[in-house]
DNA sequence: CTTTGTACAGTTGTATACAAGTATAGTTGG
DNA sequence: CCAACTATACTTGTATACAACTGTACAAAG
């Protein structure tokens, strides 16, 4: 998810700027952004400004207005059913894949990293990144580029709507089950299996998100 | 797949007369893009050609090196199956989703554009033709855009490859039939076996296609 | 009072000029 | 003869100037 290594051009710079303002919704959904305000903000000129803009457009972290202007795109409930299905099926399909490809040191790794994340089941925050990594672990694996990518700009997105979704103590242990579960199936080389745990494991992730997001704040302001 | 409706600027113009050269393999894989000559030929300045090349770079249609050059994608088998993997993920997911969403009007349209593709299965365009407004419009019925937009970038690809892959009689009636029992669990609302027979035909499709690949021309020139 | 027309302030889109970096060929020194 | 260095031609990256466009406020006419 972390871009792999920028050049050092200033448009790169800007570009990570912006979309570390729109992820953190420093930039307000529905803002819409000025070029020559912004441009002289981050102290560059609005050349390579534009370049950034224009890519995080092509992310659809950016919005396009007919008539020109350039918004930060509003929180949507309905997206975040689309964006965890989309998510469901690229790990889906990369757990199926890791299957056929993990070596038993993959596998170790993967073991690995669930014993790490059972000692931290607890803590929220550390749950999570164990979470991702072996998210991340599995990807490496399946070693789909397209997969991972698509799973990467998706991930991207969720950053916006985390701050309304609460991770509970009773989620974080199902998780853990599930990810063992997971990589038993990897392990074992039952790729229909691993697919459809892991994909009913992001649905479930989805329904609890959904829930604490309908139950609490109103997502569109 | 079509550009909805791009706005008058020249910088999309150019855009999509440089994706077209690409995916048409008029621009050669490998080939290296100068932008003053590029520029000149096209007869705009660098600076619309840079978005186009930027946006192009994003949807990986180009290519960049880490010392500063753009290049047309090699082609590479290795990706193919990657493509159709994802596809078959994402139409999958789709063909899930319209289940629970499909009125009868959506659920008599796919039996026309079926019907319509068996009166045409001798035809490899026709039917060709027949098979993606099938999948565009389940996609349509699901309406997750996320997905819509990742299938239609991965079908952009596809594009380049698709003069090495020849559609044989064999495959078309599969395809038809396939295309039939897609449509009928869909009618029934039988999300599973939909989702099932749906990532099963695409990878039907792409074992065809990597067959016909090695069997003939290299593919990676 | 509403509606249409129009001027204006400010925005985005484009062209061009300039700065910085990259690769190549030639030259010099070992 | 080979290696390393330098000069040079050409590339990409950035800044800026200008053109085209959008929306708003105000005025005038119905």
């Amino acid at each position: 998810m972390v871009e792999s290594q920028s050049r050092n051009t200033g448009a790169h710079l800007v570009y990570g700027e912006l979309k570390r303002r729109i992820l953190s919704l420093e930039l307000k959904p529905g803002e819409r952004i000025y070029e020559p305000a912004m441009a002289t903000a981050l102290q560059v000129s609005r050349t390579p400004l534009r370049e950034a803009i224009r890519r995080l457009i092509a992310e659809s972290l950016l919005e396009q207005q007919p008539t020109g202007g350039v918004l930060v795109p509003i929180l949507d409930e309905g997206v975040i059913s689309e964006l965890y299905d989309v998510r469901a099926a690229m790990e889906s399909l990369m757990a199926r894949e890791a299957c056929s490809k993990a070596t038993p040191a993959d596998i170790a790794n993967l073991e690995g990293i669930v014993e790490r994340n059972a000692a931290m089941v607890q803590f929220a925050d550390e749950a999570m990144k164990y979470g991702m990594s072996l998210h991340a672990a599995i990807a490496d694996i399946a070693g789909n580029s397209w997969a991972k990518r698509f799973h990467d700009q998706i991930s991207s997105h969720m950053e916006r709507y985390r701050h309304f979704v609460n991770n509970s103590q009773e989620r974080r242990d199902r998780a853990l089950a599930e990810h063992r579960i997971l990589v038993d199936a990897v392990a074992s080389g039952k790729p229909e299996a691993a697919a459809k745990i892991a994909f009913d494991h992001v649905l479930g992730a989805r329904d609890e998100a959904l829930r604490a997001i309908s139950g609490s704040a109103r997502v569109i302001p």
